[in-house]
DNA sequence: CTCTATAGTACATTAAAATATACTACTTTT
DNA sequence: AAAAGTAGTATATTTTAATGTACTATAGAG
């Protein structure tokens, strides 16, 4: 078919969620546990930022480690394969740098 | 708030539709008609390819021009708005280059 | 003995996006 | 006279995504 079309689809479709590319680019600057993305993305949903963790992780975007801890302790990285992303994340803030205005959150 | 976050956040809701970085990237090259840039992503439906060139013109990123002809002819080109997310989109087409594999369309 | 803290699960509901189907206008071609 | 071609509109329906609400486990603090 159209490799570039095709190439395009693959990075939409893992980076193109509410929240998704917010959340790698919070965790581009380190490992965070769960509490700590979800107090650093005020308006995302608990049961949201679950789903999506989900689905970043079975993309192969992001690890996950859960301690054998009480209360629980779970920690969330970025794996080389979310790393490379990291280029295409600073272009994304860059130009909304450029064109962020009016623009209210939700 | 969180500049970095918000910024992403707007990029991220003009440019995270289905297909809405796929259009762009094929208006990248120049003007298409309608019918173009459809026969140009066969999986697009009908209605989604309209409901998406508003959005993206309402947005601002891509310009639309009716020719009082008939049948109908419809240009859309992108805005200089528009033109500055290449480089973004070029970036999305690298990344995915690299890991598209088995990825199937839908 | 009760309360707090964390990272969930389970389920129901709402909102948004995508899809399907049918129809339109007007000119040119057959 | 009928058919084809373009870029839509209008409406209904289906699918997917996002939310809301309630509940769980268990150690340590008080």
């Amino acid at each position: 078919m159209d490799r570039e079309l095709e190439c395009m689809k693959t990075t939409l479709d893992v980076v193109c969620g509410k929240w998704k590319a917010v959340i790698l680019l919070k965790l581009s600057t380190g490992t965070l546990r769960f509490g700590e993305i979800k107090k650093s993305i005020p308006l995302i949903k608990h049961q949201t930022l679950i789903k999506q963790l989900k689905e970043l992780e079975g993309d192969g975007l992001i690890y996950r480690e859960a301690f054998p801890e009480v209360p629980p302790k779970v920690e969330y990285s970025l794996t080389d394969y979310g790393n490379e992303l990291q280029p295409l994340l600073n272009q994304m803030v860059d130009w909304g740098e450029n064109h962020v205005k009016d623009h209210t959150m939700s």
